[in-house]
DNA sequence: TGTAAATATGTCAGATATGACATACAATAG
DNA sequence: CTATTGTATGTCATATCTGACATATTTACA
């Protein structure tokens, strides 16, 4: 369960705190985490309804088919700045990216 | 008018695309630094609703004092990681983590 | 006025993210 | 099965961001 959670993400290329609890990350990695799969999931479904394959964007936002599979995998060498200026190239607004960044999750989970 | 807003932007180190409009940014460079903004604005406040100064708060985010001055000035060298980053460490040590952020203003258009 | 604390600005070596490429895997069609 | 198209994964040289430092400027107050 959080066991699982954990590994997806050592998967993703995350170094989760060694420092930390065993299990669970700290709230402050898991909101960051957490706001990064956002852009993510968002930059995704955008694309989809515009019908566009990954090569297809990656031009659109001058960068690779292999870039932009990584952005969707949630990948950690991607940053928040490319997640956010490819939403926008896509056509997100500033208030839908600020939503995205900033809508808190109800639980904490912690 | 929109001419002191572009030399304003120019003198925060940012290239305002040449290849645009002699006056005003293309609408996804506008989006892009108005989000920048924002996040710097709601750091700042942030960190003067605890009292903190900016060397305070570079402690506490692990970076230095000419860095949070950076941020706060809306520096063109700050990524939009840093400054999540650093909102959520500062909104952790304190409780609402982002809420702040998107109280709306203007904001430009969908 | 002076002067101390807070902020701002400039620079740079080292750290991190980037696009590009090769290539592997997956799904679909013929 | 086997092409074709779309997606995933690994690597790397280069570009960009980073903290730290020096130093300048502003602010607060005696």
């Amino acid at each position: 369960m959080q066991h699982n959670k954990k590994k997806r993400l050592e998967e993703k290329g995350w170094k989760v705190g060694d420092a930390k609890e065993f299990l669970g990350l700290s709230d402050e990695e898991e909101a960051y985490i957490e706001i990064k799969l956002r852009l993510s999931e968002s930059f995704r479904q955008h694309r989809l309804r515009q019908k566009m394959t990954q090569a297809e964007a990656a031009k659109l936002i001058k960068s690779s088919q292999s870039r932009v599979a990584k952005m969707e995998a949630g990948d950690s060498t991607v940053s928040l700045d490319l997640l956010i200026r490819s939403l926008i190239a896509l056509g997100a607004s500033s208030r839908g990216v600020l939503k995205l960044i900033s809508n808190q999750k109800s639980a904490s989970a912690a």
